[in-house]
Formats: structure tokens, sequence, C-alpha cells
RNA sequence: GGCCCCUUCGUCUAGCGGCCUAGGAUGCCACCCUUUCAAGGUGGAGACACGGGUUCGAGUCCCGUAGGGGCUACCA
């Protein structure tokens, strides 16, 4: 007997293939991750695959990169092999219906052949299911089998008693056995139920800790009887808090993305979403991380490898969360703020392609320290950024409305514009810091803030009301493109006046 | 309905009987900085669901109430 605390940790995530993957079983799964990596053990993935109804084809390969992207690495699953394969339940029924079928021999569990309708009736009458086959005679069984009935295998709960389940994160949890039912183990079409699978499967690879949501806490004691009545050693068992909508009402579900609390914004809850979104891997970590667990120290932002050496489920939260979606934007500028410059470049650059741009790397890396404190996700780089990329060429002088700045006219701003020009070009070093020193003595000496006149020149150049600051714009753009837009503008002023 | 779980600022959370006149973060507001937008800095409003116990002492332990969540399938 191997006592479960002195096993190797083995964790694992057991999605069912049914589509894209949903935030909330990936942080379930992530801090199954974070337990296994931890305490060196092994994170496995399962594809529990037992409802041939609900499967949706081309999921496996989403639920890989979900993980994949957030840089939980697998040690084996699916796509990696491992020696206690294979990892989709559906290629392992034989196993299932061997252990049924011996369950049944050991008077454990039974066949039983209500029909769906009958089975509705019972429903109706509030009760569900009145184990009217849990004695059924054996030649009578023998006899329905032989007609060619369907029936499936239901397990012989307790009729009395209690059940005490340990859990984890919340301690003993005490159910009395007689609000179970008896539960299906193998449906009729041969394929196993979760109770029955699951228990199967994390005794043959060696599961040591099952980490799942709290929504299976009610079956924990339904799970616990099917394991003393294999005769096996139960792993240990965390119930995790899941996510809730960011009212706070109900599960977190993909549906009801509008939420007034997210100020209207589609809030992301699938994993292509965040990616599209244009977060960055480690900000969602870091965000999923801190719910429902934190760092301590007060610390809030932490890389993924910091958080797995203080990891721990015995100070995970007990209750549910809001799904706080408004901090990932905040996580998300941090991180950008950090970023090497090099990822920044990888991230942004197909961005501004997609955006249309053809984008000069050497460029990119100019812009770039513009861009660092001015973006929450890489999603506004093409907003923000997009002009230094664009047809210089083909640049367009921005309406007077963009133009003129606050507490400026038509007048002034045109003055202000012409008067900078030869200011400009006499400058040798075109540098920020030399057009600044330059062009603030200019506005003293013309009686105006230097907001008045920066602005102007801002607006002249990069043709936007939100933009990079004026001067390294200018820089990146040079003297020449940078007056020549100067000039655009004037004309664009002088057009615009009836 | 029955059963189970949960309950600290709007939200994510710290707190594991005295260190709490309850800390951090986000969001919000104000001010500073300032060349738009940001970023940054400073400050502010903002919570122990309620009622009983236990104890010298309760956010922290117990019970109840209320509220929230979940389960109650031949779905997971």
């Amino acid at each position: 007997m191997t006592s479960p605390s002195t096993r190797p940790v083995r964790t694992r995530y057991a999605p069912s293939p049914t589509g894209p993957q949903h935030i909330g079983g990936i942080h379930t799964a992530l801090f199954a991750w974070l337990y296994a990596r931890r305490h060196g053990g092994q994170f496995i993935l399962r594809i529990e695959d037992t409802d041939q109804k609900r499967s949706v084809p081309g999921s496996v390969d989403l639920i890989l990169q979900a993980l994949d992207w957030l840089g939980m690495d697998i040690d084996e699953g699916p796509r990696e092999g491992g020696e206690f394969g294979p990892y989709v339940q559906s290629e392992r029924l034989a196993l299932y219906q061997t252990w049924a079928a011996e369950l049944v021999e050991r008077g454990r569990a039974y066949k039983c052949f209500a029909t769906p309708e009958e089975l509705a009736e019972m429903r109706k009458l509030g009760a569900g299911y009145d184990r009217r086959y849990r004695d059924f005679p054996a030649d009578r069984v023998s006899e329905l089998e032989a007609q060619g009935l369907p029936f499936v295998i239901r397990f012989k709960m307790p009729l009395g008693g209690v059940t005490i389940g340990d859990d984890m994160i919340r301690g003993p949890v005490e159910f009395d056995n007689e609000q179970l039912q008896d539960a299906v183990l193998l449906k009729s079409d041969g394929y196993p139920t979760y109770h029955l699978a699951h228990i199967v499967d994390d005794h043959h690879m060696r599961i040591s800790h099952v980490i799942r949501a709290i929504e299976w806490l009610p079956s924990f004691p339904l799970h616990i009887q099917i394991w003393r009545a294999l005769g096996w050693n139960m792993p240990q068992y965390a119930h995790l808090p899941v996510l809730l909508n960011p009212n706070g009402k109900g599960k977190l579900s993909k549906r009801k993305q509008q939420f007034a609390e997210a100020d209207g914004k589609n809030v992301p809850v699938l994993m292509h979403e965040f990616i599209d979104a244009g977060y960055l891997p480690g900000a969602v970590m870091n965000f999923l991380t801190n719910i429902g667990w934190n760092y301590g120290d007060d610390v809030e932002i932490f890389s993924t490898a910091q958080a797995i050496k203080r990891f721990d489920l015995k100070n995970v939260s007990l209750a549910n969360s809001a799904y706080p979606i408004a901090k990932l934007d905040w996580l998300n500028s941090q991180y950008i703020q950090r970023a090497p410059a090099d990822e920044l470049c990888r991230l942004l650059k197909p961005i501004l392609e997609a955006a249309g741009y053809a984008v000069d790397e050497k460029r990119l890396r100019q812009v770039i320290p513009l861009l660092r404190v001015r973006l929450k996700s890489t999603r506004d780089v093409a907003p923000m950024a997009g002009f230094f990329f664009a047809d210089w060429a083909s640049f367009e002088a921005p309406s007077a409305d963009i133009l003129i700045q606050r507490k400026m006219n038509r007048d002034s701003t045109a003055d202000v514009l012409r008067g900078a020009m030869p200011v400009l070009q006499e400058l040798e070093s075109f540098s920020h810091d030399a057009q600044h020193s330059a062009v603030a003595a200019y506005a003293k000496t013309i009686g105006y803030k230097n907001g008045q006149v920066f602005g102007s020149l801002r607006a002249a150049v990069t043709g936007q009301k939100v933009s990079p600051p004026t001067f390294e714009t200018m820089e990146i753009l040079g003297k020449k493109e940078s007056l020549r837009r100067v000039k655009l503008a004037l004309q664009s002023i002088s057009d615009s006046e009836t």
C-alpha cells in the first residue's frame, strides 16, 4: 500500500473535447499544472471523449494550442505519448468494460434495463431512479439479456450511512449515502460515464492528486465508494473554486459576454479570444494564477517560475470568484512595459502586417520605445503607430479639426507651424532633444505655451489626435519628411479656410 | 424542493484569537508631472452579510438566518 502522500506527484487535466477552450477549464488546468511543477511531478493530459454526442472534431488541437500558448508543458498525453496510454478515453473502452463487469461480478454493480421513458417517468415523480433493477433476480436478468434488451451498469451505492471525503482545500466533507443514486457506470452504448472512466484511468495512470472544479464535489462520495469497491488506493482530491461571470451571477459562460461591469466591452472567455485580443501569455498566466490563489507579500506581478516556487493548494481560496477581467488590461500593459524589445518586435510585426503595413524591423525597433507605455494590448499598435509604416509619400495632411489644438485656432495654428519650420530646418542634429530645446525656445519667443506648439506639430506630422510624442516621432520621420508634413498641414489649414 | 460548498472594499485578495483605528491590487475620484494619449508619483472614497453564542478578547472558533454558487442525466 502506497500512501498517497508519498507517491510521486502526477496530476492531470481531463477536458472533454467539446470545442474551444474555456478560460474556466484552463484555470483548473493551471492549478493542476502548478501543483505538479511545484512538486517536481508530472502533468498529464487526458481526453475524456466518452460522450460521443458532444465530441467535436478538432477540439484536441484547440486544447493543445491553449496549453502550449500559455507555456503549460505536458509530460504525457495524446500528442506526447507515455507509458500509461492511450490518453484518449474512447481508445480505452475495453478497460472500462472489464472493470464494470468486475464490479457486477463482485455484486457492487448491476445491470439495469430501465428505458429512457421509464427513467423520465421516475424523474417526474421527483425521486430519481428507484433502483428497480438493483435486486433483480439473476435468472430474470439473463432472460432480459437474452432478449437483447439494452442495459446500463449501475453502481450499488450504500443505502445508508455516511461517506466522508477529504478535500485538500476544505478538509473533511460529509455526505449521507442515501442522498446519492445508483449512478450509471457504463452506458448502453458500451461507453463509460465520467464516474467510472476517471477512476479507472486515474488509477491506471497513477494519478496522485485529482485536482478538479468544485462542481464535482457532490459526486465525490460516489467516487469514493467506487474506489473502495474497486479496492484501489485513492489519490488525493482537491476541488477548486470556479470562475463566475463578472457580475458574480452564475458560472462564467461563453454566451453572456456583454456585461455592464466590463464597460460593455466584449469579455474574452475562450482561449483564442485572449490571443486575438493581443494579450501576452505571461500576463494571462499571471492573471489566472491570481484568481483563487495569491503570491503573497502583497506582490501582484510575478512570473510563472516564481509562482511555481510558492504554489500550494492549501491556500487556494474556498470561494468562487467573479471574473476580474478589468485587471487583465492593467496586467497586460505592465507586461508590455517590461517585455524585451525583441519580444515586442516579434509580437507587433505580424499585427502591423495584418493591418496592411510593410514593416521594416529596424524602424519597428525605433518605434517600440515610444509604444511601451502606451499599449494596453498589442492590438493597439496599428492605430497608434501604423503611420510609421505606411507609405510616407502618400501621407495625407490631417484636417483642421485634428490640427487645431486646445487653446488654438486656425490662425494661431498656421502661425505657429509656419514659424516652426525654419527653426527645425536650421537644426544640425535632428535628435528629439535638440528639437525640444529649439522648439521650446521658439515657443517662448512667440509667447506660446509648449503644449500649443508641440501639440500642433505633433498633429501635423502624425495626422492623429492621439499619437506618440512629437519630437521622438519627428526624429524617426527625419527632418525632411517632418518638414514636408508641416508644410502639408499648413496647406490643409489654408484649404479649409472658406 | 433535497443535498453539498461558499460569504472581508464594486472586483481580485491579505488576514489562520490579541500585531486590525482590517493590508495590497484593480477600478473610480482628485492633485502633481506633462507635448496629445499613456506611463509614473501623491492622496481620497470604499469591506469583515446579519443574529446569537464561546472567550478576558472574534474578521479570525461554533450555531442559526440571509444571500450566492453547484449537484440532483445512459453530460462531463
